[in-house]
DNA sequence: GCTTCGCATGGAA
DNA sequence: GTTCCATGCGAAG
């Protein structure tokens, strides 16, 4: 057989028609010869007129191999078209749910086209032979050269694969300008078979077969043996094909983004080959068509070129190809690892026109992401599947650009964790900072090439269902400073220390976010984790609506006290001055009480060091008082159990918390055991039921005064009135004592009151002491808080 | 006393 | 039961 790509792939020298099957001889006299398709090389194939009308009226491949394979119904209107004829590669793209359409069928489906990034992309991918040299040296010239491989990055949207030699970064390939023509001519999208694929799928060929990794950048997809397999490059026209694309030297993907819906985002890809020489240098590829794949020596050729094969091998090497275990599909990973980038976002990334950008994954930042520690935890799939192979925890280097143009260097490495690997992005903080991230937003990983470099994009957590709005964007990174010249040159030289010296200049800023501290900033209506200290709790508390406070006062101290749990709110503010009465809620920005948290974070943090010595550490106890307010009892509850001594006690304490053996261990306590342990627990017990006597009397009777009763009620404890009034105190030492006498004299008072009922502790034997006094019907002592009652 | 590093832990998937 | 990963925490600087 034989078709325009078995034809040699550069234009003859005789004026000879392109198109083997005619061989006509192209008269000197006929000018301007007329033209065909693209070749790889970047040249159009000169034809004969004939062939040149033919080719023009689209009718070249039912007139030169209408009898050859590859023949396909369009879906949409059901024209026979010829896939994977270089003739025709334009004329054709395949759809998501399988089948093909012909170019002027998919613009009546653009409306409907889901995922039609990925569809692109795989289209782009099923055509993309590898190119995996330029990018990987690319990244190696600032890394350790020795320190691994660079892996393939594209696969994860649909098939693709790795090899077991390099894995390039960057891949392109030619639809002779058909692609491109589609892009400019407006066509939206290149609708194409979202393939399933499985890599651990093996055989036991060579993984280092040559053939098979040829196959592999030639990226055929599995699901769809018709239509993948005849979008390959190789001419299933031919049995002599080696390819039928046509490197472009020095051109690289463009990628065009067209008006999508938000969530699906569109793009368009216009592709051309990149090809770099095994040296580095990028020269087209030029074959002759009787130059049989094994004949092609080049390292860089043995990546590109499918050699000639029938179908039946074709898919054994599909499948080798996809052998590779750490290669992962985009539908091996967790679904919130996958890119959704949007145009916007695209538009901000790609600077280059002529550059093109393939989305590689997403991670929403968590709270130690986006910590002072500096350290973006990698999910490993993507780490492995995306990033340099290291085989050292130490890592290497990486470069990554942001949104803005400016590069960071990242050290990416891991640790050995549960026989596995954790991946961490170390030096984040800097960059983090300049994009003004926090946990919950979003940041991207996504590759331009044809330089294969990293860019990292964002996605803010309140603009994550929105288009990021440029502006908002543009503004983010222009505050943010740019990286010292000197700081990434000397990070380069040191290798080792990059992220020491991309955070020394962030330190302060990270600082003031405070995440160590437990104080998270709020900024956005994200759902969020949200860790506070008391104080800071307290300003998103406010009082019940249509509630009047009861004032009790407690050593001097005013507390408002209410009948109904306060409300939590993130963007309500509750004014409160030095004495902790609350006022008023107001509305205050969410960047107000973001500056006031951070700002109420370092007044607690200097109190935190004043009040360093104690037994108990005062602002520990109130932080997690405060988070057991914030997050719920009933959550607390069970987290907070202790498996072991409480972390944040000091050997030698003797609270509950710390005198308690670990959940499930210790001696079995019977019903009337006197042990330190049981007698507290009782004692705590007896108290709490205490309590919530008094205050149901206390309502029953219906009486408004309330204000001696020491009683804190249990909706509020602990009353955030009283803890405010006692972080907000001359000290905390003090004001924790107030607490704990606060505590202790209700414990005391009450079980002396009540003692001559049934206030005993030793009369309580329905206790069950191994359980968790705390889980009884009366929510309302929380594990932590018992390390303030003095024992 | 603070920061960084490296590992361990445990909840979640 | 396994793996992943967010985070805690101790050691070291």
């Amino acid at each position: 057989m034989s078709s325009p790509s078995s034809a040699p792939v550069a234009a003859p020298a005789a004026k000879i028609c392109f198109n083997t099957q005619c061989k006509e001889s192209i008269a000197d006299h006929i000018a301007p010869r007329r033209r065909g398709w693209r070749l790889r090389s970047g040249e159009i194939a000169e034809l004969c007129d004939r062939c040149s009308s033919s080719f023009e009226q689209g009718t070249f491949c039912e007139t030169f191999h209408s009898n050859d394979s590859g023949w396909r119904n369009c879906e949409t209107c059901g024209k026979r078209v010829h896939c994977g004829c270089i003739a025709s590669a334009q004329s054709y793209g395949f759809l998501d749910a399988g089948g093909i359409e012909c170019i002027p069928c998919p613009r009546k489906s653009l409306a409907t086209a889901p995922n039609q990034i990925s569809s692109s992309l795989m289209f782009m991918q099923q055509h993309a032979p590898e190119r995996r040299d330029s990018p990987a040296k690319t990244w190696r010239s600032m890394a350790n050269p020795l320190s691994g491989q660079w892996r393939q990055a594209s696969h994860m949207w649909n098939m693709t694969m790795q090899s077991d030699l390099q894995q390039r970064l960057s891949y392109e390939f030619d639809r002779p300008s058909s692609i491109e023509k589609l892009a400019h001519g407006g066509r939206h999208s290149i609708a194409t078979h979202e393939k399933k694929f499985e890599p651990e799928r093996k055989t036991n060929t060579d993984l280092n077969n040559i053939s098979r990794d040829k196959y592999i950048h030639g990226n055929a997809g599995e699901n769809d043996p018709m239509s993948t397999r005849k979008s390959v490059s190789t001419d299933p026209c031919s049995t002599s094909s080696i390819v039928n694309f046509e490197a472009k030297p020095n051109s690289s993907i463009k990628l065009q983004q067209l008006p999508v819906t938000k969530e699906n985002s569109s793009i368009l890809i216009s592709l051309s080959a990149s090809f770099p020489s095994s040296n580095g240098v990028k020269e087209p590829m030029k074959l002759s068509s009787n130059q049989s794949p094994s004949q092609i020596t080049t390292p860089l050729s043995k990546q590109f070129y499918p050699q000639r094969m029938n179908e039946a091998e074709l898919q054994v090497q599909m499948r080798n190809g996809r052998t590779r275990v750490d290669a992962y599909p985009r539908t091996q990973l967790l679904p919130r690892y996958w890119p959704r980038i949007t145009n916007q976002e695209l538009q901000q990334i790609s600077g280059d026109p002529q550059s093109s950008i393939t989305p590689l994954f997403e991670k929403m930042l968590s709270a130690s992401d986006a910590g002072r520690i500096g350290r973006l935890v990698l999910p490993k799939k993507c780490a492995e599947a995306y990033f340099p192979t290291i085989s050292q925890p130490e890592g290497l280097p990486l470069k990554v650009q942001d949104a803005s143009g400016k590069d960071w260097i990242f050290q990416f490495r891991f640790w050995p964790n549960n026989n596995s690997r954790m991946y961490v992005l170390e030096g984040v903080t800097p960059c983090i900072q300049a994009m003004q991230l926090q946990a919950g937003d979003t940041v991207t990983f996504s590759r331009i090439d044809p330089e294969g470099k990293l860019v990292m994009g964002f996605r803010k957590a309140s603009s994550s269902s929105n288009e990021q709005d440029p502006e908002t964007h543009k503004s983010s990174t222009d505050i943010s400073p740019p990286p010292e010249a000197d700081q990434i040159t000397s990070l380069i030289q040191k290798d080792g220390s990059t992220s020491k010296l991309l955070q020394v200049p962030s330190k302060r800023k990270a600082k003031a976010l405070g995440l160590k501290s437990n104080c998270l900033r709020i900024e956005n209506e994200e759902p969020m984790e949200l860790k506070l200290t008391w104080e800071e709790a307290q300003m998103l508390l406010c009082p019940p609506p249509n509630s009047s406070p009861s004032i009790v006062v407690i050593e001097g101290l005013e507390f408002e006290e209410y009948e109904e749990a306060p409300v939590l709110g993130k963007r309500t503010y509750l004014t409160s001055d030095q004495a902790g009465s609350s006022s008023s809620a107001q509305e205050l920005s969410l960047e107000q009480i973001a500056n006031m948290v951070s700002c109420k974070s370092g007044i607690l943090k200097k109190r935190k060091a004043k009040a360093k010595g104690d037994n108990v550490e005062v602002s520990d106890g109130l932080d997690t008082l405060a988070n057991l307010a914030i997050l719920g009892y009933s959550e607390n509850r069970q987290s907070s159990q202790p498996t072991t001594r409480h972390p944040r006690h000091k050997p030698g304490c003797t609270c509950i918390v710390c005198i308690q053996p670990p959940s499930g261990k210790g001696p079995k306590h019977k019903p009337h055991c006197t042990c330190n342990v049981c007698l507290t627990v009782k004692r705590r017990f007896r108290t709490l039921e205490l309590r919530r006597e008094k205050r149901q009397s206390e309502k029953e009777s219906e009486m408004p005064g309330k204000q001696q009763s020491p009683v804190l009620p249990p909706e509020v404890l602990p009353q955030p009135g009283s803890m405010d009034a006692a972080s907000t105190g001359p000290s905390d030492e003090v004001a924790t004592q107030k607490v704990d006498k606060l505590i202790a004299d209700t414990v005391v008072d009450e079980a002396s009151e009540h003692r001559t009922t049934s206030a005993s502790p030793h009369k309580t034997p329905q206790i069950d002491l191994n359980i968790q006094p705390e889980r009884e019907e009366e929510p309302l002592v929380q594990p932590q808080a018992v390390s303030l009652v003095p024992y």
